[in-house]
DNA sequence: CCCGGTAAGTTATCGACGGTAAGTTAACGG
DNA sequence: CCGTTAACTTACCGTCGATAACTTACCGGG
């Protein structure tokens, strides 16, 4: 087994990242031709990963996922394009994961940058914010994560399990800190949780989606938005 | 001139709409072929409008803008791949055109059907819950239109044109209806409006691209959250 | 030492796509 | 009846996602 892979795309632990060249490339190959040598026999895994840095590199530099095609993505891993699906089923799997890598990867930090914000309001704001500017750094990354259904990974999984997971967690344990101290009345988490995600996810759609709009800056907007929600919250 | 008119795609009278079959179609053509006749003189807009039915059927059946090609569009109103292109630069423009058109007659509806409603502050959610209503009746238009930057035709549109047309003036004179009657406390009512859309906005993206998540239901989801965003209003 | 199995690729190819250039036909004004 | 031009069509280009079928290099077992 363990040929094609993608059963487990959502929970997957992002081991060997930066693997990519290393080994001294055999025969000095000066062809233009693709091929400088061939994956060891355990070690197709490395080009998956060479496969998930060229594709968010692509990314980042054309902004926008129909400027990327396989062939692209092969010839910049040095391979021929039929060999991107050995490692990823199609064109929007290889796409959505290589999305949710790099927010993971944010997502860690942005949870633990707010670790050291005292107030628990505070700290939903600053989660809050780390989020829109996730969005804004990586606008075509958050429209694939999202804004978009094409997960079919994400389709299966529940609310009660993202629930338990990074920033979810993180806020739904600043609600409980606030409302211990007395600054928010919050009966049910689990809406005010999904009140603020669709607040917040709301700014950064708007945001990316309508830049020469003269909307308001990010961080006072979501001051403001929170600011109304959290005040709704007060105990009266 | 006028000989292609995407210049004006956002101010354009929608006239002369289901003018689709009416004359008697010439000679008997029993062939498969796609040309039944072609338009008189003057009424190549015609054509146009029928591009735009046609689009619009075909993204209610498939749902996705990737699945539609010119070419699907143009065998549907009987006519060549290149004639689309008489009438539209290109496909994105057309998918934008089409959902534009969509939501624009139902807009009208939508604020016709709230002003009904005597309590501002219930007309609000009223608006509120037809927006979410739309986007989940028309996903895939809602994702063309508010998901999205192609547009082109927007992006030199400004937040104080759009604040006056359709539902942004509706939801403003409630905002300023409530403020009348004391209900709400707003120093900045365009503040709040961007506060109230991106809301809304939001939970109809999350149940759009989520829907197997046990997410809420819309009216529920939309009185909650626009429920915390006005009590943050309330005077104290 | 080599030999079969198989991981890790490649070559060749398919059908469909968005879009353009250049030709064609039919309506109309003079 | 004739030139102009709106409203098309035919032919074609390069590219794309994806698949089938072949090849090559590694590696364990005898």
């Amino acid at each position: 087994m363990a040929r094609t892979a993608w059963e487990a795309t959502i929970t997957e632990d992002a081991t060997a990242t930066a693997t990519s060249s290393s080994l001294p490339d055999g025969e000095g190959d000066g062809a233009p031709g693709p091929r400088p040598h061939r994956a060891r026999r355990g070690e197709g895994e490395q080009l998956r990963d060479e496969i998930l840095d060229a594709t968010q590199a692509l990314l980042d530099e054309t902004g926008d996922e129909d400027k990327i095609s396989i062939r692209k993505v092969a010839e910049r891993v040095g391979r021929t394009s039929p060999s991107i699906y050995l490692h990823f089923p199609d064109k929007d799997s290889l796409m959505f994961a290589v999305c949710q890598r790099q927010y993971q990867a944010s997502e860690d930090a942005m949870v633990a940058a707010a670790e050291g914000v005292d107030d628990p309001v505070e700290r939903m704001v600053a989660l809050a914010r780390a989020f829109v500017h996730w969005g804004l750094d990586n606008p075509e990354q958050f429209r694939i994560l999202f804004l978009t259904d094409r997960s079919a990974a994400l389709r299966s999984v529940g609310l009660d399990q993202v629930a338990t997971s990074g920033a979810f967690v993180a806020i739904l344990a600043a609600l409980e800190d606030a409302r211990a101290t007395g600054a928010i009345d919050v009966d049910e988490p689990l809406a005010v949780l999904l009140d603020l995600w669709a607040a917040v996810q709301g700014v950064t759609t708007l945001l990316i989606t309508r830049p020469d709009f003269g909307l308001p800056d990010a961080d006072a907007w979501i001051d403001h938005l929170l600011g109304l929600v959290l005040d709704g919250l007060r105990p009266r």
